[in-house]
DNA sequence: TGCATGTGACATTCAACCGTGTCACGATTT
DNA sequence: AAATCGTGACACGGTTGAATGTCACATGCA
């Protein structure tokens, strides 16, 4: 039986055109829909967005829409995903890149990840957008937010490594650390980015000098 | 101008019909309706549920939706709204109710809100459906966020009021406070209620405390 | 008892969108 | 040059849901 292409496109995945190979051509399709997407779903609204108005943006058609994507929520996960690596990416060149001071590299995040929110349209998908959508979208979220509270968790600990904590609190209140983070966010969009990046940073930064230094006074009891 | 009634139905406000006359019939009905949100928008959430279905769950036929209601979106505000009315009503008497020590009064409001989030309809409404949904959504969550956090800064200014602060860090601060609080709901909610509402409410508190001890500590400088 | 009004069940109209299909044209290979 | 494949524009059927309308029956009032 080689019914490898009865179905769909069959073999020629090298055969070139316009300069380019079937994957990479491909590859150049999904981009240019998830930059529609972000476009679309950070202006408009996820629930806004058909799937043609995706490929409108994307100066493409359908067909190319269901060539990478098996939906516009699959879309929004990919998109979602995207702008949450790179984030992270850069978060942890930047943590890394920071002096030694505890300081220096929870401001360095900070100030990461608030550049990062500047554009209206990633932070909308990612902090408005991505909720309420579907119980596989909000795992997806939920895996998301964790990474990051992982991440403050460890940087807290590098911060204050005395102040060990049961891990149960650690998780709730890392997860704290990140609504604060990302309310701080939601409320300065919706503000109209009123506040200055660097007002923003040092209000969030604030939040963590305080769980650190508490923690640090008060080794290891509840309340 | 007494216009209450030109378009549609005709005067008789008193006739009754049941033992009820027509407001009481009326307030009945959109009291159905809201529970029945409760339940459809909590449950399979606001984008999967329908006109027809809410009425469905409120044993009610789609006029008496539009009786009540412009459209759905009109029922998510209304009930996002009693929702946090009634928490917020809630929190103030708790907080009086409590003794006038800070410790305890944050306490009592925070005990007060994740027993009210121990609801999966209520958090679910109040943190997930109720974003991304359209800028007059935004803004009516803005709202209400907003008071939560002036509520905070109230409560943290009774608490410290030695430790004044610039407006603008205040309310980000009292923003941040707000998410982190409600990032544990989510967070809670989405780990399928993992945690017992007193450790969630002892994860919440060490935050506040903190911000409080830290600005007793440090009085009136950034960072 | 008769009549107006309230109510429930259901039909209807209209619009949007998804997913697929068709077809002609441009690019590539042989 | 001819055959094949990739692409773009657009049409089509099917489904869903919003919003309104119809009609028979129940209830209250004169």
């Amino acid at each position: 039986m080689s019914d490898d292409r009865i179905t769909a496109p069959p073999p020629n995945r090298r055969r070139t055109y316009r300069g380019e190979c079937l994957v990479a051509r491909r590859a150049e399709r999904r981009s240019k829909l998830l930059d529609a997407a972000l476009e679309c779903f950070g202006t408009a609204g996820y629930h806004a967005t058909s799937v043609r108005g995706i490929c409108q943006a994307a100066g493409l058609t359908e067909r190319y829409f269901y060539e990478s994507f098996e939906h516009s929520e699959a879309l929004l996960e990919a998109l979602y995903l995207k702008l949450s690596d790179d984030l992270e990416t850069r978060i942890l060149s930047a943590v890394e890149g920071a002096s030694p001071d505890p300081v220096a590299m929870s401001h360095a995040a900070l100030d990461v990840y608030y550049r990062h929110c500047e554009d209206e349209r990633v932070a909308r998908v990612t902090h408005f957008e991505i909720l309420g959508v579907s119980p596989a979208i909000d795992h997806c979220y939920r895996t998301c937010t964790g990474r990051f509270a992982q991440l403050i968790a460890r940087v807290m600990h590098a911060i204050a490594p005395a102040a060990q904590r049961p891990p149960q609190q650690m998780e709730l209140v890392s997860a704290g650390m990140v609504g604060a983070v990302v309310q701080i966010t939601m409320h300065w969009v919706l503000s109209g980015y009123r506040a200055s990046r660097s007002e923003v940073v040092e209000s969030a930064q604030l939040l963590f000098s305080a769980v650190v230094g508490h923690w640090q006074r008060s080794p290891n009891t509840g309340t």
